[in-house]
DNA sequence: ACATTCACG
DNA sequence: ACGTACGTGAATGTG
């Protein structure tokens, strides 16, 4: 037995509480009873608790900042100047943290004159010595230059849940630098947010760069003059002052005269009755249950437990019709892997919040009641994931009718973030945490599988039918309240089994095409590989940038145009910039392409055919953040169509029966028109109503020429800038799309927003709009939230005003395209036709139908995609049709 | 598990 | 001073 270990967890009290403020936007529904504001309480609560549980210290303190004043401000007058003021709703809770801390049996301290970080920083070095393993929390990165030998750091990343740890190698890895140089890297670059300046125009790279030549900041200064006369060599000169200061600044205390033994703060026992208060006061009533379970207290309110009544049905004899006589009962089918085209169901249970049947699929899918009860459409159920349930019943031979909810699409519109595999996850969005993560039953990686136990499998799925029940009337309430209703009950809940129906189809691919392209591509790439090494002079992995950044800027010494974090950049883009440097270039880029098409396509594709001979993709209806469907496994949206090589795939998908056709119709312009739709933009608008060329119509008006002086080139222009507008416009982006330099494309930005001011308008409206709701919304109220908005970082900022003028644009397309799958589903059944839509690829749908049905699909098709909604400009669609999907 | 690259809209 | 066009999925190499 060893001896256990002393660790101490040293927290930045002042920079989590803030953080803390900040991870938690929502401050409507974190209020007490007495109106005080309590969000910054909870998430630093969740913080502690989760640390201190993971950790398991002998010794913590938190350590807070004591006045405005400190020895820095006596340097430096302006340190931390120009802050601006804390909110009032964050000040009021700050007298409570230590409340909580005196609960948690955890010590807090601040000392005048000093910051946190110098208590952290002297009694780290204090408790190392003594040979403590030491944590500390920050949210502020200052603190990585503490990390020794034993003593790591560890730094809130994205709100306060997720840490990320800093040793003393991680620091190496990352900035190739030591702690030590780490000080001298902050002092250089200074720090806004600490208002202290540092060298001009050096930010963290260059500051990165000249430490690993000069070592340190005097090493920079004492080689200033063996250096090449630059800007940067004169900046260097005139900030070298403000520089030395800097780093003065930068460096934490390691002798602040903290008046604290070690022994002061061992974490002593939870003050249970003191917490309870807290707990109640601030109406955190979900810890109150669990401090109860984790004690022994019992003349407490009994807590509220997931507990559930079910009953594990063993044979047909088992089942009786009550079981299935009540309305709105939940459905659960599980199965263990993603893809359920594949699996076969594993265990099933249905039933109510009062009681719930639990069975396995052997037993009840001989069993009529149990099969009547799935396909009477009257008899309405609960789900999560109707699109899965249905394709996976199908594939019994059973029939799925009588979806009422959907409590995983329901979620989805609430708050489109990636949570679509497992409930527990959903439910925890809506703070039921009292359900396991499948992964914790189940196992994963190579382990997973049925649990030995069963009954814990039965218990789970049981209570799976608990949490589905209470999220629907959850949802419900919430999307009522939002006015999503509409989105919901009429688009994407009906929507999810006309993707089911697609998918089940499938489509046909001739495996025989993709064997014959393979070889033919096989042999082309070893030539091209051949050559490659010719020029190299030695063999290597074409298919390793790393390999192959070597070989080209250092082996062949091609300029470096572009580097990633890891190395050159060997993108397309920065090959076609070294085109005609070197003759191994073209080989390369050649090599590319083929390569891409013969891995992911030719031979990639043929993995998923079904022995039907068919394909079956899953489009993901719960996934994007605009609202689009995805594709997966394989993804069908990306089919190579831009390059003649790469099309030729598309011969291989063909219909199912001999004599049919595909059929493919596809919206043009939906993006820019939905785009002058929601701007109102006249000119916009206009040209839309004329049927004239969009492109051509923005280059007569930027370039302010007349139709026929439009040159191909003032075209190609005018259409990026179009995209761009769409996107959410950058003079750098355009500039990088258009191969020009910031300077041209910002002059094409301005001339664009001279002449479409409502577009200018728009985006600016949207971007303020989105700021003050929270969230961007489409024409059919389909929320994307976007707390970045507010963000004080440059780059996360301007990423999420992108967001908001893109959101309405793309995702009002993607409702426009739903509302018309669902519209030509009933239309296909209405018109009696045998034609089946089997994919949507963002802007267009792709059927497949009898040959004598073309006509009348020509007309019908069209007809429901321009109508599917009515804009202020018409819609328009162009089809086509042939023998497989290269001709259509 | 993560980064890079590239296929599509 | 910073470093980005919007939205996806899959293959590959590498740690």
């Amino acid at each position: 037995m060893t001896t256990k270990q002393k660790k101490l967890v040293l927290f930045d009290g002042s920079s989590l509480a803030f953080r803390a403020f900040f991870a938690i936007q929502n401050l409507e529904s974190f209020v007490n009873k007495n109106g005080l504001h309590t969000n910054a309480l909870y998430a630093f609560h969740a913080m502690m608790t989760s640390v201190l549980d993971k950790e398991n210290p002998t010794h913590a303190l938190v350590a807070w900042d004591a006045g405005k004043t400190t020895f820095r401000t006596e340097m430096y007058d302006e340190y931390k100047g120009g802050r601006q003021s804390t909110p009032s709703e964050f000040k009021e809770q700050m007298p409570f943290f230590n409340v909580l801390l005196d609960g948690f049996g955890i010590s807090h301290y601040g000392l005048v004159n000093y910051e946190a970080d110098d208590i952290i920083g002297t009694l780290a070095m204090k408790a190392a010595n003594d040979g403590f393993e030491v944590v500390i929390i920050s949210g502020d990165r200052d603190l990585i230059q503490l990390a020794r030998p034993n003593v790591r750091v560890d730094i809130t990343k994205r709100g306060v849940s997720q840490l990320e740890s800093y040793t003393p190698e991680v620091i190496r890895e990352k900035y190739e630098l030591t702690t030590e140089q780490i000080i001298d890297m902050k002092g250089l670059m200074g720090d806004s947010s600490d208002n202290y300046p540092g060298v001009t125009k050096v930010g963290e790279k260059t500051a990165i760069k000249l430490l690993k030549e000069y070592e340190s900041m005097e090493g920079v200064y004492e080689n200033i003059d063996q250096m090449k006369p630059s800007k940067r060599k004169e900046h260097l000169i005139n900030d070298k002052d403000q520089a030395f200061l800097s780093k003065k600044l930068a460096r934490i205390a390691l002798d602040a005269p903290v008046d604290l033994s070690l022994d002061d703060i061992i974490v002593k026992e939870t003050d249970v009755e003191a917490l309870m208060s807290f707990y109640k006061d601030m109406n955190f009533n979900r810890f109150m249950s669990d401090l109860v379970s984790d004690t022994d207290i019992t003349d407490l309110p009994e807590p509220e437990q997931l507990t559930v009544d079910y009953t594990v049905i063993h044979t047909t004899d088992d089942l009786e019709e009550s079981m299935f006589a009540e309305d709105n009962q939940g459905l659960y089918v599980e199965m263990l892997i993603p893809n359920y085209h594949e699996g076969t169901p594993v265990i099933v249970a249905w039933g109510t919040a009062e009681h719930v049947y639990v069975g396995y699929p052997d037993v009840l899918f001989q069993s009529d009641l149990f099969v009547q009860w799935l396909k009477n459409s009257e008899k309405e159920k609960v789900v999560f994931d109707a699109k899965r349930t249905k394709v996976m019943l199908a594939r019994q031979h059973l029939t799925f009718s009588g979806v009422r909810d959907d409590v995983l699409i329901g979620s989805y519109l609430l708050n489109a973030k990636d949570h679509s595999k497992d409930l527990a996850e959903v439910a925890r969005e809506f703070d039921i945490d009292e359900l396991p993560f499948d992964e914790t039953i189940y196992g994963k990686g190579a382990k997973r599988g049925i649990p030995e136990d069963k009954q814990r499998m039965e218990e789970h799925v049981a209570r799976k039918i608990t949490v589905i029940l209470r999220l629907q009337a959850m949802e419900k309430a919430q999307l009522e309240k939002n006015e999503m209703m509409n989105l919901y009950e009429n688009l994407e809940l009906p929507l999810a089994l006309v993707l089911a129906k697609c998918e089940m189809q499938g489509i046909t691919v001739e495996r025989e095409q993709l064997q014959a392209m393979e070889k033919e591509f096989a042999i082309k790439l070893q030539e091209i590989e051949n050559d490659v090494y010719q020029i190299a002079g030695h063999a290597f992995n074409l298919n390793s940038p790393k390999q192959l950044g070597k070989v080209l800027f250092e082996e062949l010494e091609l300029p470096v145009i572009k580097k990633t974090k890891t190395g050159y950049s060997t993108a397309q883009s920065v090959l076609e910039k070294l085109q005609g440097k070197s003759p191994i270039i073209d080989y390369i880029l050649d090599y590319r392409q083929l390569s891409k098409l013969q891995s992911t396509y030719v031979a990639g594709l043929q993995d998923f055919i079904h022995e039907d001979g068919k394909i079956h993709t899953r489009f993901q209806q719960t996934l994007t953040a605009t609202g689009r469907l995805s594709s997966a496994d394989p993804n069908l949206q990306n089919i190579p169509i831009r390059s003649e090589e790469g099309r030729k795939i598309r011969k291989a998908f063909v219909p199912e029966h001999k004599g049919w056709k595909i059929f493919s119709s596809d919206y043009s312009q939906i993006e820019l028109r939905v785009l002058a739709h929601i701007s109102g933009d006249k000119h916009m608008q206009e040209v839309f109503r004329a049927g004239d060329d969009i492109h051509a119509s923005t280059a007569m008006k930027v370039y302010n020429v007349s139709r026929d002086e439009v040159t191909s080139n003032m075209r190609r222009s005018a259409k990026a800038v179009n995209f761009g507008i769409v996107y959410g416009i950058s003079d750098y982006g355009l500039s990088q799309n258009l191969n020009i330099s910031r300077k041209e494309a910002q002059v094409f930005i301005d001339a664009y927003f001279e002449n479409f001011p409502q577009i200018k308008s728009y985006m600016d409206d949207i971007v303020q709009s989105a700021k003050e709701k929270g969230y961007a919304e489409t024409l059919f109220k389909r929320r994307r939230y976007l707390p970045d908005l507010k963000a004080k970082n440059y780059n996360v900022r301007s990423f999420a005003e992108r967001n908001a003028m893109n959101t309405p644009i793309q995702g009002t397309a993607a409702d426009i395209i739903k509302f018309a799958m669902l519209e030509m589903d009933q239309a296909l059944q209405r018109e009696n036709l045998e034609a089946n839509m089997l994919l949507q690829v963002h802007d267009e749908l792709i059927f497949e139908a009898p040959e004598s049905e073309i006509p009348k699909l020509e007309k019908l098709v069209p007809e429901v995609m321009e109508h599917a909604v009515e804009l202020a400009i018409p819609l328009t669609v162009e089809s086509s049709y042939g023998d497989n999907w290269y001709e259509a």
